[in-house]
RNA sequence: GGCCCCAUCGUCUAGUGGCCUAGGACACCACCCUCUCAAGGUGGCGGCACGGGUUCGAAUCCCGUUGGGGCUGCCA
């Protein structure tokens, strides 16, 4: 049976990077059939901070990448890894090393820069010890190669592989050790994982061959998601956050299918839809092996895509989160069609709703829409226009329109004014409906108030 | 520096030797629709990095060049 897991490590929220990782071994699981498992590394002992993994764990829900069985913690399984050390010792193939990373630096440096350990402690016979580091004995010949879902056929040089850490001189094992051991044990048939660690490979079948493990796992490297700069996307500049673009109103279906069209394509070109037909169509062969840049402009329209396609009472209920006030919420459950065709991003919201208090004070709009004497002559008229008119939309569109006509006028240009009177915007949802909304006094008192300024 | 990966419109992609005058989407521009803004419709701009091969035929295969990226940690 498949058999894949997302293997996240708690110094840092969840990103886009992750979340693109998760899904791809998510929808490969799916497709497949197979178990999707999750697996926190936590062996940086230093740097784990435990409700990092709270975050990721519910963003990787929020997106709905559910994963089988309980999470595995590299904390829990020290004894794990200290008996794979111990056989490597005993096989001679990782040997104790007292060089702390300072002395290696100075000896490269003296040796004309050369970055990567030296093997000065390979052949000492150090015993264990305080300060005292495993390192694995990597071969000086020879070669290691594999092949790669994404990338075909990859090969390395052993000599160029230096003889890295396997256990920390605290005890605890690097990300090398812990990962192969593992995936062995939990008998991971593939690993999908992000392009930068390729290189890592040959150390990680170098230690599978050492330890005498009898597993073969196939390979699937996923192309970088990267920004502007054509760089990895990193938390530092970046933004990456999950958990941001959940609070900025991005919705998971949005968000979800972005990411699964970063590095592939359904062969149909239907780039807007449902998770489960793109589990369908996915082919991990198919990925692409260059790097793909996140494009925050193709989220968004997706995101209005997806937006576009809740049902009322769902976008109520969502976009609610966004709008603070009873009678602001109460506005957008009596409009929500009109909001849910405007609204790219949920925090865009209450920008349509700032008029429910009185007008926005907003002194461009007023300036840009009051224009006179045209929207002096406007107010008066529709004022009049509206006095006995029965407040429904359809009727004040009809005198509105019929004003335009006695004018001589355009209808859009005294929808300004009237727009700007009433909301104090010069953009903002369809009027009529916004004057059906207030309700005929309140729409009459503003539109005199705005007539009483200009005057 | 060394090793590895990568290269189709600005971006994400389709394309796996003839269907390619290279298709779609985002973005951008124009027009239409229109009470503003959106949505929608129509059209436009724009690309196979370069040079050699292989082949009757190459975006597709091979080599090189150039360019970009990743790794090079007692981080993962």
């Amino acid at each position: 049976m498949t058999r894949v897991r997302f293997a996240p490590s708690p110094t840092g929220y969840l990103h886009v990077g992750g979340g693109s990782t998760a899904l791809a071994n998510w929808m490969f699981a799916r497709q497949q059939g197979g178990e999707y498992l999750l697996r926190i590394e936590d062996t940086d002992t230093e740097r784990n901070r435990p409700e990092l993994t709270d975050n990721i764990l519910e963003m990787l829900n929020w997106l709905g990448l559910e994963w089988d069985g309980e999470p595995i913690h590299q904390s829990d399984r020290s004894e794990l890894y200290a008996a794979a050390a111990e056989r490597l010792v005993g096989s001679g193939h990782a040997y104790y090393c007292e060089c702390t990373t300072e002395q290696v630096q100075a000896r490269n440096k003296a040796a004309g820069g050369k970055p990567g350990y030296d093997g000065f402690c390979r052949d000492r016979g150090l015993g264990p010890g305080p300060g005292r580091a495993l390192r694995f004995r990597a071969p000086d010949e020879g070669a290691t190669s594999f092949t790669d879902l994404i990338r075909g056929d990859v090969s390395f040089n052993n000599e160029a592989i230096e003889d890295f850490v396997v256990l920390r001189s605290n005890g605890r094992p690097t990300f090398l050790l812990a990962n192969i051991v593992d995936d062995a044990d939990m008998q991971i048939t593939h690993v999908l994982r992000g392009e930068e660690h390729l290189n890592g490979t040959p150390k990680y079948l170098l230690l599978s061959a050492a330890l005498g493990l009898d597993y073969h796992p196939v390979f699937a490297h996923l192309p970088l998601l990267v920004n502007e700069q054509r760089k990895k996307l990193s938390k530092r500049r970046d933004d990456v956050s999950v958990a941001d673009y959940k609070a900025r109103g991005f919705l998971p279906e949005a968000m979800r299918n972005y990411l699964a069209l970063l590095g592939w394509g359904p062969p149909d070109g239907v780039e807007v839809r449902p998770i489960e037909e793109m589990v369908q169509l996915f082919r991990i062969e198919d990925v692409n092996s260059a790097p793909a840049l996140f494009d925050i402009k193709k989220l968004t329209h997706i995101n209005s895509e997806w937006i576009r396609l809740l049902d009322a009472a769902d976008f109520v209920a969502r976009g609610s989160e966004f709008v603070t006030g009873e009678d602001e919420r109460a506005a957008l459950t009596a409009l929500a069609p009109l909001a849910q065709e405007r609204v790219k991003v949920l925090d865009e919201l209450p920008g349509y709703f700032d008029w429910v208090q009185g007008p926005a004070d907003d002194p461009k709009s007023w300036d840009k829409g009051m224009k006179m004497p045209l929207a002096l002559e406007a107010l008066d008229a529709i004022i009049a226009a509206y006095d006995d008119a029965p407040w429904e939309r359809d009727e004040l569109h009809a005198r509105f329109i019929a004003l335009a006509e006695r004018l001589d006028l355009s209808p859009r240009k005294i929808d300004a004014p009237l727009r700007v009177a009433v909301t104090g915007r010069t953009v903002g949802l369809p009027l009529f409906d916004v004057f059906e909304y207030l309700g005929r006094d309140e729409t009459l008192a503003r539109l005199r108030a705005g007539r009483a300024r200009l005057a």
